[in-house]
DNA sequence: ATGGTGGTCTCACCA
């Protein structure tokens, strides 16, 4: 099973990637974050055409998440947010049940920098979620929750640590509470196969950072142990933030896509 | 110092 997380930034200005990233990677579940759109906008039957079931949660503006299963797969047991969420009327996360799957598609709060009262939003929403997990685990041994963390784990997957030491995105307090969710026993499933340094999935519009592969690791599969252990492969599809690779902008993150046997 | 959104429609807010 292929599993694909992509924060689109704008599913309809994304629509032609995203039918490129399906054809190229055949995806059985995505998980996709900062829809930027309505309810009522969203491109139902544009990807109904791609041959995916489609579950959304839209607001206007900002946020937003879906989950798309490749037909005939099916989306049961949907539900929006959870409960205890500091931020209960923002559409960032989306939980359903595929085959014996549970998945989430999580959207984060960026927190824009440390000490901000944003920052403290973040900080909440990793422990109403922590909160929560604990109990969706029981009910659910095969779980998976993937979007876009905003927590950039470790050293290794920062292009520059030192300029990064300590900023948000990077804090000794988000990436603590990045480790209290794994100490539910969540498992980083790129990690599994994968320890090199250097695998991003996000760069920074400014500066010309994506050409000069100045990026951060953020996005994330995080999935319980039974599946851990049968991750077989784990990739960034650069090619769907490469300004270069088709005639439309790129979203500002790349897709990653982890494969469990 | 870019790119997305919405409404103030040329500019503010968010990441």
């Amino acid at each position: 099973m292929k599993l694909l997380t992509w924060n689109v930034n704008s599913i309809r200005l994304r629509l032609d990637r995203l039918a490129d990233l399906c054809q190229r990677e055949a995806p059985d579940v995505l998980c996709l974050q900062e829809l930027k759109c309505t309810d009522a906008d969203f491109p139902s039957d544009a990807i109904a055409a791609l041959g995916y079931n489609t579950s959304f949660w839209g607001q206007k503006g900002y946020n937003g998440v879906a989950i798309l299963a490749r037909a005939p797969l099916a989306l049961r047991d949907v539900r929006r947010n959870f409960a205890g969420s500091p931020v209960a009327e923002e559409a960032r996360s989306l939980w359903a049940t595929v085959g014996d799957l549970r998945i989430a598609s999580l959207y984060m709060v960026n927190g824009q920098s440390v000490g901000s009262d944003k920052y403290q939003v973040k900080l909440d929403f990793f422990a109403a979620l922590t909160a929560h997990l604990q109990r969706e685990m029981i009910a659910h041994p095969e779980l998976v929750i993937a979007g876009d963390f905003n927590v950039a784990p470790e050293d290794r997957d920062v292009y520059d640590p030192r300029l990064w030491k300590g900023r948000i995105l990077c804090s000794d307090r988000e990436r603590e509470a990045l480790q209290a969710l794994l100490g539910l026993g969540l498992v980083d499933l790129h990690r599994q196969v994968d320890q090199s340094a250097g695998v991003y999935s996000w760069w920074d519009y400014r500066f010309g950072q994506f050409s000069r592969d100045r990026g951060l690791r953020i996005d994330l599969l995080l999935g319980s142990a039974a599946l851990a252990q049968r991750v077989s492969a784990a990739t960034v599809d650069r090619r769907a933030r490469d300004p270069k690779s088709s005639s439309d902008k790129p979203s500002d993150h790349a897709p990653v896509i982890v494969t469990i046997t």
